[in-house]
DNA sequence: AACGCAATCAACCGCCTTCAC
DNA sequence: GGTGAAGGCGGTTGATTGCGT
């Protein structure tokens, strides 16, 4: 007894996106705006699982994402939060402007947990791998980030409250990012 | 040049939460 | 207050790309 599908999948298209079908969906959000995913394929005219469209639509489509590669400071800022809130990607995105959880998420996966792993650090608890009982997790976590500050982007991160971050780090993305 | 492996990214699935009735 | 529908989220998978042998 399994619940009932979130759209009828026998009449719905799966896979990578086409472009047409982008259009479509960008054409209807900005005719229509955000809302009603479960009615906007119909509308819209996509054969697509509402689901579907809205993951579509806020990872890849919306026009205010940054897209690109992170920043040192955005990285640092990830850890920051993640050693805070956990796997919470969408707390997370919240605090990075342009940048969405899904991203942040297989960032997360890809980059910052091997790097974490590198320097010892279990990237689920913050704390040192080798010295679980003695190592406080801010102990390491300010390790791992003097580490990569001083040896990938000459940045320091000190004593700065996590919004500080944000700001250099949105600042220096849109600066890099052009 | 061909093949295999690893890394990356886009997308789907299913559970949980929220909201309207 | 209970119930069902819809939206949101995190985990996971599959396809593609890049790199090394």
């Amino acid at each position: 007894m399994g619940r009932s599908p979130c759209c009828e999948k026998a009449h719905t298209n799966k896979g990578a996106w086409t472009k047409e079908e982008d259009q479509l969906l960008i054409d209807y959000i900005r005719t229509n705006g955000e809302g009603s995913w479960r009615s906007l394929p119909k509308s819209a005219g996509l054969l697509r699982c509402g689901k579907s469209c809205r993951l579509r639509w806020i990872n890849y489509l919306r026009p205010d994402l940054k897209r690109g590669n992170f920043t040192d400071g955005e990285d640092q800022i990830i850890v920051k939060l993640h050693s805070i809130f956990g796997n919470k990607w969408s707390l997370i995105a919240g605090k990075l402007p342009g940048r969405t959880d899904n991203e942040i998420k297989n960032y997360w996966n890809t980059h910052i947990k091997r790097k974490l792993l590198n320097h010892g650090i279990d990237p689920k608890t913050h704390r040192s791998i080798n010295e679980p009982k003695t190592a406080p997790f801010q102990d390491v976590k300010s390790t791992f980030l003097k580490t990569k500050t001083s040896s990938e982007s000459g940045a320091s991160t000190s004593g700065t409250t996590i919004d500080e971050d944000l700001r250099l780090s949105t600042d220096g993305g849109r600066a890099v990012a052009g």
